[in-house]
DNA sequence: ACAAACCGGAGGAACCACCTCCGTTAGGGG
DNA sequence: CCCCTAACGGAGGTGGTTCCTCCGGTTTGT
């Protein structure tokens, strides 16, 4: 799905390039791992992503020492640009938006890669970078929430860990609903947000429609489990 | 954590009745499994319900001939009980007063229960018995919607599907944070809460603290995976 | 054309959950 | 009190999964 231009192939200056086809295939790992674990989470094993990427196992762990070096060197990338979204957020002028906007940034990119959500949520693999990235974002969500607050549009007793509690909820969502309709989770973000003010008008639109009962029915019988 | 007092000791009528000892052990084991399954989920092993019996598995396997016979006879009252919440809330005089009070014990009686969170998400074992209470609760909780829409109280494109959303968000959050704060998903749910309103004046108080960052850390710590 | 680098994928090792089997223990009718 | 039999415990078989290794054969590039 995410078809990134994976710059990895800089050789580590000192040692021999690799061979022509190899470093083929080690564009084609790194691009199917890419695909295997945003869509089907870091369960899923180095053979399928060798099976994606069109190559035996063997290649795979010729090149990677072990699953967690590869999802590191997946990860890194994404793990950081979640901090750069904080970052981005906290440069709007506007205090609310800036809030809503990380909000709902932070949230789309979990819901839409289950690696990345395994990784904030449990710490398989990586702790360390994740709790790297962890505390660089903490400072700025609690600016967020400062703002917003002193500008009258967020309810007082929210406070900056809530974020990642909601941020939470609705990871949780997409990865039970994602197959059925990827994008219901924005509808309960709209409604929490719509409980985030400390008093309101009329309901803000839901971007989504509710999920139909046959979908909720596909959905329990999708899990298996 | 629940004793409840097991009357499942009915003799099936014409089959000699079990011997003392036998009988004794049947109950350890029903109370026992009540616990690990709604403390652990039902992951926990039959292993581990046998050593929390202090019975040996055999002794378990003898009495129900499979895991998923331990959880069905389990979990058919807990499951029934599911229904009867959602229909005494129907029954409640104010219609708003009704539906919040529904979204509450229905999020309280999963988050409370591992394993019952499980069955109702999910549909490992037993799923019959689950599409029928899902069956029988899809009118009522349709009921209480209407009403407190009707009354005014709850938005208007607020739909029944989305209960089940909510239910599970909050659940998947129980089960998160269960461990560090059992209760946390009351916050969230009042915040919730403040969002379904067509509008409204003063933000509700929040009935939970926020996580502490301390909190936090435990939380993706514990979590292993 | 030859050596070094690389490939594929069968299969070994470790793990885990479910369940069975059988030598031993203990209830309770006679 | 004795003995038959129901019941017990828990070691271990079975099947399934995941991670990774190994080696006979192939490709590359000099």
């Amino acid at each position: 799905m995410t078809a990134q231009a994976q710059e990895t192939s800089h050789v580590p200056a000192g040692e021999r390039p690799l061979r022509r086809d190899a470093e083929r295939n080690r564009q084609r790992i790194l691009a199917a791992a890419a695909q295997v674990f945003t869509e089907r989470g870091l369960d899923a094993t180095l053979d399928e992503v060798a099976r994606a990427a069109g190559v035996g196992v063997g290649t795979v762990y010729r090149r990677f020492p072990d699953k967690e070096a590869l999802v590191t060197a997946l990860f890194r990338e994404r793990i950081d640009n979640l901090v750069t979204v904080a970052e981005d957020a906290c440069a709007a002028a506007d205090p609310w938006q800036a809030f809503v906007s990380y909000l709902e940034h932070a949230a789309a990119a979990m819901a839409g890669d289950t690696g990345l959500r395994q990784l904030m949520m449990f710490g398989t693999y990586d702790r360390d970078q994740v709790c790297y990235a962890r505390d660089r974002m903490g400072p700025v969500i609690s600016r967020l929430v400062q703002r917003a607050q002193a500008s009258g549009d967020l309810r007082g007793d929210f406070e900056a860990t809530d974020v990642k509690m909601i941020a939470f909820m609705l990871a949780s969502l997409a990865e039970y609903a994602g197959a059925v309709s990827p994008d219901v989770w924005r509808r309960y973000l709209a409604l929490l947000i719509d409980g985030l003010r400390p008093s309101r008008g009329a309901a803000s639109p839901l971007p989504v429609p509710a999920p139909t009962v046959r979908q909720l029915g596909e959905l329990m019988r999708g899990q298996q489990r």
